[in-house]
DNA sequence: TACTCTTCGTAAATCGATTACAAGGATCTA
DNA sequence: TAGATCCTTGTAATCGATTTACGAAGAGTA
C-alpha cells in the first residue's frame, strides 16, 4: 500500500505538499497540484486514517451505546443516525450494553481509547444518576433517556405526557381497572408517573396488585400478564411501557382466549410491524424513532464541529395512534 | 491524558520498560514492574490505541456490513456478532448498504484506510458477482450469501433446500396453485429455485402470472399481493421470500377480507415477533440468526490470528415451523 | 584475570500522516 | 533599486505507542 512518502517521491515533491494538496490545496500551484494528483492516482493512493487521527487528534468515528439493538426503537433509531452520519463521512461503532454498567463503562473507556469523535448514548440507570458531560473526554449526547438537570444535549420523548395521554384515553374510553406492566430502568419511570398522574387526575387510584414490575422482556410480559388475568378481579384494561411487552401480553390474553377490548384492553409504546396485523390493530403512542436518532446525530455532529456552543434538549411529543384494541368499553 | 512517557518519567524508567510490562511482563525485573504499575494506576493511564494501531498495524476493530440492519435478520445476527467480539475486546463498525454497491465500495474502502482487523459483510449482487478474497486487504467472511466457487469464509443457510421443504410442505398439505413473491437480490434467487424444483418433483408448474418479483419491502408486498389477488384465478397459497414481503402480503390479505388458509395459505423466511402473534400463526423457515452470526464471529476472529489457515462454508439447516397459516386445504 | 553469555534497560527508529517554521523566489511599492 | 510582502515549497518536529539495536552489568567458565 501507498504512503505519502511514495506520493511525494513519485511527484518529486514533499510530503507537505502531497498533504496540501490533499487536504485543501491551497498554497499550490497548479501544476504542482497536478503532478501529485497523478501521482495519486497512479500509485492508488489512500490515507491512512489511523496515522491521521494519531497526528490530528480527531476522528471520524462516533459511537452508539445502547442497551440491546434488538429493541425495534433502537434498531431504527441507529438506522437513522448511521444515514445522518454517513453523509457526513462518519462511521459509527455500535455497543450493546444490556443496561449493565460495567459494560457501559468499558465500552465508554474504549472509546475514550480509541479517541472516537464523539458518542451517542442510551445511558444506564446508574450513570444517569450521576451524570456530567465533563465526566467524558468526547462530545456526547444522551438519548431516550432524561437526565436531571444535566447540561448536556439531548433528545428524547416527553414520555410523562405520552403516558398521561395514553392513560386518558383509556379512561375516557371507559376503562376503569387499568393494570400496567412497568419497567424499572430506561423510560419505564417516567411512563409510569404519567399513567399514575392520568388515574388520579380522574379519581382513580391506582391498584398495587394491577402493576407489575419487568424487565423488559417478552417472557417477563407474558408471565407477568398471567398473573394479572388469573385473579379474582383483573383489570380490564393493560398498559405496558414498550413494545416487547406488549407482545408477551398479547401472547397471554391469546392464551387465556380472551378477546381484545371485550375482556380486556391493550395499549403500549412504539409502533412495530406487527400493531396492525394482529387483530385487532394495538392502540399505542408512536415515537419519531427516525427522528429522535437524525436530531441526535446532528447534535453531536454540531458539538464536535463547535464544542463551545451551548447545550439543548429536544423534547418530541409521541403519537396517539387509535385502534381497535382500546374501543369504547361495553 | 496520560501518555507512556509519563509513566516511564514517574517510574523512573524508559518508556520501552513500560511497555514491556504492560504487553508481556518478560525481562523486566520484578520490582521495576511494581514501580511501573503503581505509576500506571496513579496517573490511571490508558494506552492510546491509535498510536497502538499505527504502529503495530493491528486492530481490535471489525466491520459488518449489511443491506439493512432493520431487517431482523441482520438486527438479530449483529447482536450474536456483537456478542461474540465483545468477548475478545474487539468491537464493530456498523454499516449500512441499502443493496447498494456504491455505497457498499464506499464502506469497504473506508475499512481499508481505518486498517480494521476483518469484515463481516453480506455482499450486493455485484459484489458476489466477482468476488475474491484477494480483493481485500483484510480477513473476510461473507454471511447469508452464496459466493459460488469462492475461496472464502462463509456462513449461510441451505436457501435451496429450505424453500424445497416449505414448497413441498404446502403441496403435502394439498395446496396446487402456489404463488411467490421473490427478490431479485440477496438470497431471493436459491430461494426461488428451491421453490420452483419443489413444483416440478411434484409435477406443478411455476405460472407465471402467480411470481412477482419486488424490492424486499413491507409495501412492495403489500402491492404485489393485491395485484395477485384481484385476479380471476388466484393463487390457494403464498410464498414470500422474507418477514417484510410477508408482512405485506398479511395486510392486503386483510384488507380484502380473505382468511388465512381457507381462502389463501401463507408462509413465509425468518421467525419474527409476530409470526405467533397473528392468528392463525405463520409458517415458516426459521433460521438460527444467531448462531450464524456467532460462528461468522468465530471464524472471523480465528482468520485474523491465523491468516493461513483454509476457509471453509459453514452451511445451516433451516428449521420449517408448522403453524396454522399452512393448514391442510379443504 | 580474561572472556563469553545472559539479563535488563535505554536510546532511537518506526508507523503515516499533519503542521510550525523557515527559506527562496516572485511580485509589488516607494 | 532596495525593501516589504506574498506565495510556494521543503525541513523537521510531532502525535503516542511498539520494537529493534545495542550497551552495561552480572554470572559463569577456563
Amino acid at each position: 500500500m501507498a504512503s505519502i512518502k511514495d506520493v511525494a517521491k513519485a511527484a518529486g515533491v514533499s510530503t507537505a505538499t502531497v498533504s496540501r494538496v490533499l487536504s485543501n490545496g491551497l498554497h499550490v500551484r497548479p501544476e504542482v497540484r497536478e503532478r501529485v494528483m497523478t501521482a495519486v492516482e497512479k500509485l492508488e493512493y489512500r490515507p491512512n486514517l489511523v496515522a491521521r487521527s494519531l497526528r490530528s487528534q480527531q476522528s471520524t468515528t462516533v459511537s452508539l451505546i445502547v442497551s440491546d439493538i434488538r429493541n425495534p426503537f433502537f434498531t431504527s433509531l441507529s438506522r437513522a443516525i448511521e444515514d445522518t452520519t454517513y453523509e457526513q463521512e462518519y462511521s459509527i461503532i455500535l455497543c450493546n450494553t444490556d443496561e449493565n454498567p460495567e459494560k457501559e463503562a468499558i465500552y465508554l473507556n474504549l472509546m475514550q481509547d480509541t479517541g472516537v469523535a464523539g458518542v451517542i448514548i442510551s445511558p444506564t440507570r446508574q450513570t444517569v444518576a450521576n451524570f456530567s458531560s465533563s465526566n467524558f473526554p468526547f462530545p456526547i449526547v444522551v438519548v431516550d433517556r432524561s437526565i436531571p438537570n444535566g447540561d448536556v444535549d439531548t433528545v428524547l420523548l416527553d414520555n410523562i405526557d405520552a403516558a398521561y395521554r395514553l392513560t386518558t384515553h383509556l379512561i375516557e374510553q371507559g376503562y376503569k381497572q387499568i393494570g400496567a406492566l412497568c419497567t424499572e430502568m430506561g423510560t419505564g419511570l417516567e411512563r409510569q408517573l404519567g399513567y399514575e398522574k392520568a388515574l388520579r387526575a380522574h379519581g382513580l387510584a391506582p391498584k398495587a396488585e394491577h402493576m407489575k414490575y419487568v424487565l423488559p422482556r417478552l417472557e417477563a410480559g407474558y408471565a407477568a400478564t398471567l398473573k394479572m388475568i388469573d385473579t379474582a378481579e383483573p383489570p380490564d384494561a393493560l398498559f405496558t411501557m414498550n413494545s416487547l411487552l406488549a407482545a408477551g401480553a398479547l401472547q397471554a390474553i391469546q392464551e387465556r382466549h380472551l378477546t381484545i377490548p371485550d375482556d380486556i384492553a391493550l395499549v403500549t409504546f412504539d409502533e412495530t410491524t406487527w400493531a396492525t396485523l394482529v387483530q385487532p390493530a394495538i392502540t399505542l403512542i408512536a415515537q419519531p424513532t427516525y427522528e429522535i436518532g437524525k436530531t441526535a446525530a446532528e447534535l453531536l455532529l454540531q458539538r464536535i464541529a463547535d464544542p463551545g456552543r451551548s447545550t439543548r434538549q429536544v423534547i418530541l411529543k409521541g403519537q396517539l395512534l387509535v385502534r381497535g384494541s382500546s374501543a369504547p368499553r361495553r
